[in-house]
RNA sequence: GCUCGAGUGGUGGAAUUGGUAGACACGUUGGACUUAAAAUCCAAUGACCAUUGCGGUCGUGCGGGUUCAAGUCCCGCCUCGAGUACCA
């Protein structure tokens, strides 16, 4: 009979489900540990190998933490809004929550056969009313507060309001947009209520904007920035282009700098941190204002350069920019007009694509050097972004490449102001040997000292000043999309007017259709109810929309990140109604201890979230400013595509080791279930498979089809995933959590491949050996020796610190080298294999629960006490110390010891280059104080 | 281009952080048990030379350096991976 994984691991499930073994308490004597897992997207193609492997590594350490005495928190839930549901949902008709509901279903399942201790009573899914209510009422949350630079926090918009009437907004330093308008106080009572409203859009952390977003046409949708991938879309890789559209955005940029402070204080990937950090993109420089001739307005750009102003040859201004219009000269208008609308008509890859071709129009106009008032004339280049810094720079063709370029390109004149540097061929950008030349007062300073002395001095004029500049761009939070949460809120007068908390969560309506509607609405616009009642306070039919008191509702949906943002303090009190989590849970609770997931959300769900999270902290409904103290980035595991290939134009296929020239041949991809590990294709599976493999002509090499293999994200389009219900089936849930620690280090990416599978599944077997002999329970109660002792406490201690530092490949080569030892010391006594099975426990769960329960213990084996390595028995008989000798070298000896009296008997010196160094003699006497020798005698 | 990370047997990967490189596992080879297979167990397994014995030489991407001692530290390259990309 032997290990039957199949009845003991469906046995120990139940008893989990049933007793609810792994519910958290918000209440402990106990401290408390947090562990988070990014929750899963349903997809319809269920969990592949890849997703359990950093579930499989946070549950080994929940239940670790659960046996040295931790009150643990494990839960789990499920991102459930999102694109692959709408667009299935556009092809057959169905409702997203429907398929969504389905595939949690087989998610469910999937995620129970392999052992979870989830507390599954915190389940949260996004596209639930009881939770999206809450993302509602944060996003109002949002709308209701701006950023004060003078507190550097958050505050209410009423506040603002009040400050306004006092102050007009001219002393007021708070984040806003670049374009908003310098008003009085005189002036600010002055407007209409809906200018009011306009501009509070222009402070409001949640706003409305006419601007410049990322559209995917194929998709029908807006992206953010972290949704595009080198210029197409993330999911799908359709073009995207610019377009300008009145669009929900969250104000970010507010909190760049606390983003980036953050990072300091959080046990977090260097890799990833460095990623956020470049994301924010931190540059110090200075603003400059340029005059405009015959103009009263100023052109202000952003320089990182400010020390080589005297070089300075042309400005160039993105030709996106308002102004651009304004300066234009009559005879160059069409010449502009016509630059504009071709980069218009350019996708974003396109631009991308040919950097190194210099394009731009002269716009007829000039400004003013600000110290030497010469005439500089304005050119427009798409080179030149226009929501980056200004969207305008001045242009110092000496000092930076692109600008040399555009000047050599279009034969403007280039100053040299570097000392001693040729400009010939190339511009001179090191800062660190520039010395300034040709350049008035900074003439002879160094890089630093001419940043200094001309910030200095443009301050002193008023023509500029020292700032920061952030490379982070506010995120687009609208979605022409119909399965996410709606955003709260109807219109007034074309002004958005927020809900009330007492009012969500606002339902998603039901559509007809969810494709956008003939007049290029959002899928919303299909709704018949979506209109928002006053004075009855409810959602009405559209047609009774009077804009008196029946308002249209937005159309727009929230995207995939708003739920994600917050859903880790909705486990901490999953069923509160009256909060988003209660007080008395968040204090407990207080932040994730160990966050685990995919290093793709790095610059996505991990920024925004620590977004939301300082906000939240802000407004003090949160107890802390980071909410993951620590974060490990498990590594993807890949699939190992399948490939055959044909004869062009033939349905002919030949053998990889028979290929003679592979570029010959067109490469197909076949199902990877359908190849053995000796890459050998089943041909009578591969004819079933598909239509178009049914009469193809398969050349065989010695009565064999061997495949072509790569290594590639594992995807269902590629035909390369593996599920796991395949492996649970053959080897076991504990088989399948060990293979797939025993893979290598959690954070490596690596292919997966089940080669050696059998190895840790022998080793289970093994270790189920140590307890039973066919089927009779073969342990006792005898002493065990010291050998056994020894080997016992050595693995304790090597697996308690292997798990401390999440290195459990190691963990399980310890207990496989443990498991050998005692199997040929026939050791069976029960005082060593107690403490084993509780090693054990965290990484082979069900195995360890059913032969605790063997060895007769009343109680199962979750809360037990983690074994703790005694220090006596690990004295060895010889033992390897580092030694100094004359406080300058060190080498090791090895030293025999009488373990009774522990007495040294032998010293051996071990290395024999050390052994040379002394002069090639042996000591014949080593003076040792505690373990260390201090003194050779020859 | 810039930023970060990684290169160790046939394979996945260890190596107490400067101290016997290759733990553990897969694979391969040989053997035991068996009518046979499966399962299990034992032995060998970095390369080369020697193999009648001991053993010896070379080995952690490449080239230098520091050190009694380098996979590990320093300098310069090469290759691969990830992120980012006209960021002024």
């Amino acid at each position: 009979m032997g290990y039957d994984f199949k009845n003991i691991e469906k046995k120990w499930q139940a008893h989990w489900a049933k007793n609810q073994t792994f519910k958290a308490e918000n209440h402990s004597e106990k401290p408390k540990f947090y562990v988070l897992d990014m929750f899963p997207y349903p997809s319809g193609a269920g969990l592949h190998v890849g997703h359990p492997l950093g579930y499989i590594a946070s549950d080994i350490y929940s239940r670790y933490k659960r046996h040295k005495g931790f009150n643990v928190l494990h839960p789990q839930g499920y991102d459930s809004f999102g694109l692959p549901a709408e667009q299935y949902a556009i092809q057959t008709g169905q409702h997203p929550a429907k398929t969504t509901q389905e595939n949690i279903n087989r998610y469910r399942e999937q995620l129970d056969q392999m052992g979870f201790s989830f507390d599954w009573s915190r389940e949260v899914r996004t596209s639930e009313p009881d939770f999206y209510k809450w993302t509602q009422w944060i996003f109002l949350l949002l709308f209701d507060h701006y950023y004060c630079k003078t507190t550097d926090r958050a505050r209410p918009i009423a506040h603002l309001v009040e400050r306004f009437e006092k102050e007009g907004n001219r002393a007021i330093d708070a984040v806003c947009d670049t374009t908003t308008p310098q008003f009085s106080v005189g002036e600010w009572n002055a407007f209409s209520s809906e200018k009011k409203q306009e501009l509070l859009l222009n402070y409001r952390l949640a706003y409305l904007s006419e601007s410049e977003v990322n559209w995917c046409a194929d998709l029908g949708t807006v992206l953010a920035n972290d949704e595009i991938i080198n210029g197409v879309s993330e999911r799908g890789g359709y073009p995207v282009t610019k377009k300008k559209m009145r669009q929900w955005s969250m104000r970010i940029g507010a909190y760049a700098e606390r983003l980036l402070q953050g990072l300091e204080r959080i046990d977090w990937p260097e890799s990833l941190k460095e990623m956020q950090r470049n994301w924010i993109g931190k540059s110090i420089g200075a603003k400059v204002f340029f005059q405009i001739e015959g103009h009263d307005k100023k052109i202000e750009v952003f320089t990182t350069r400010p020390d080589t102003i005297f070089g300075v040859t042309f400005m160039t201004l993105a030709p996106e920019l308002e102004l651009v219009q304004e300066i234009t000269h009559s005879d160059h208008k069409e010449a502009v007009d016509a630059y504009i609308e071709e980069t218009q008509k350019r996708t974003q890859r396109e631009r991308m694509a040919d950097v190194k071709n210099s394009t731009g129009v002269f716009t007829g106009g000039y400004v003013l050097h600000p110290f030497t008032q010469e005439r500089i004339p304005i050119w427009i280049g798409d080179y030149v972004l226009a929501d980056y810094g200004t969207g305008a720079v001045m242009a110092v063709p000496c000092g930076d490449q692109r600008d040399y370029d555009f000047a050599k390109h279009f034969d403007i004149p280039i100053k040299n102001i570097f000392k001693d540097v040729s400009i010939e061929e190339e511009a001179f950008t090191d800062k660190g040997t520039a010395v300034i030349d040709h350049s008035d007062f900074l003439t002879g300073l160094s890089y630093k000292e001419a940043m200094k002395t001309v910030i200095d001095q443009l301050e002193k004029q008023g023509s500029g000043e020292g700032t920061i500049n952030y490379r982070l761009r506010d995120a687009i939070f609208s979605r022409q999309r119909y399965w996410g949460e709606p955003i709260p809120i109807y219109y007034k007068n074309k002004l958005p007017q927020p809900l009330e908390l007492k009012h969500l969560p606002l339902n998603l309506p039901d559509v007809e259709k969810y494709l956008p509607t003939p007049e290029g609405a959002p899928p919303l616009g299909n709704a018949e109810s979506w209109a928002w009642d006053t004075q009855e306070e409810k959602v009405v039919d559209n047609k009774l929309i009077d804009n008196k008191t029946i308002f249209p509702l937005e159309l727009n949906t929230m995207p995939g990140w708003a739920g994600s943002s917050w859903y880790f303090y909705r486990y901490m009190d999953a069923q509160n109604t009256e909060n988003f989590v209660g007080k008395d849970a968040v204090n407990y609770w207080k932040e994730v201890d160990l966050y685990l997931g995919g290093i793709e959300h790095a610059t996505g769900h991990l920024l925004y979230s620590r977004f939301w999270q300082k906000f939240l902290f802000d407004l003090n409904l949160l107890p802390v400013e980071e909410y993951a103290k620590k974060l490990i980035n498990q590594g993807m595991i890949l699939g190992t595509s399948a490939f055959i290939y044909r004869k062009p134009g033939t349905q002919t296929y030949i053998s990889k080791d028979k290929l003679e020239d592979v570029e010959q041949f067109e490469p197909i991809r076949v199902d990877v279930n359908l190849v053995n590990s000796a890459d050998e294709l089943d041909l009578t599976g591969v004819r079933k498979w598909q239509p178009q493999f049914e009469k193809a002509d398969f050349k065989l090499s010695n009565g064999v089809f061997k495949v072509g293999r790569e290594v590639e994200k594992m995807s269902k389009s590629k035909y390369n995933v593996v599920n796991p219900d395949e492996i649970c089936e053959q080897y076991g849930a504990d088989t399948l959590r060990m293979y797939e620690m025993f893979l290598g280090p959690i954070e490596q990416a690596k292919p997966w491949n089940t080669a050696g599978i059998s190895g840790v599944h022998n080793f289970l077997k093994k270790y189920w050996r140590l307890f039973f002999n066919d089927d009779e329970l073969v342990v006792h109660d005898q002493e065990p020796s010291k050998q056994e002792l020894k080997i016992l406490h050595e693995t304790i201690k090597k697996i308690t610190i292997d798990i401390e530092n999440f290195s459990f490949n190691t963990c399980i080569s310890a207990l496989m080298i443990c498991v050998n030892e005692l199997t040929s010391l026939k050791t069976h006594s029960k005082s060593i294999l107690s403490p084993l099975t509780l090693l054990l426990s965290p990484f082979a769960p069900h195995l360890a629960s059913e032969v605790w329960s063997v060895l007769g213990n009343e109680s199962t084996i979750d809360y037990v006490d983690f074994p703790i390595a005694n220090e006596a028995y690990l004295v060895e008989d010889t033992k390897t110390y580092p030694v100094s000798f004359n406080g300058k070298m060190r080498f090791t000896l090895e030293l025999s010891l009488d373990l009774d009296n522990v007495a040294i008997q032998e010293a051996v010196l071990q290395d024999s280059r050390s052994a040379e160094y002394l002069g090639g003699k042996t000591p014949k006497k080593w003076i040792i104080v505690p373990n260390k020798i201090i003194n050779i005698v020859f």
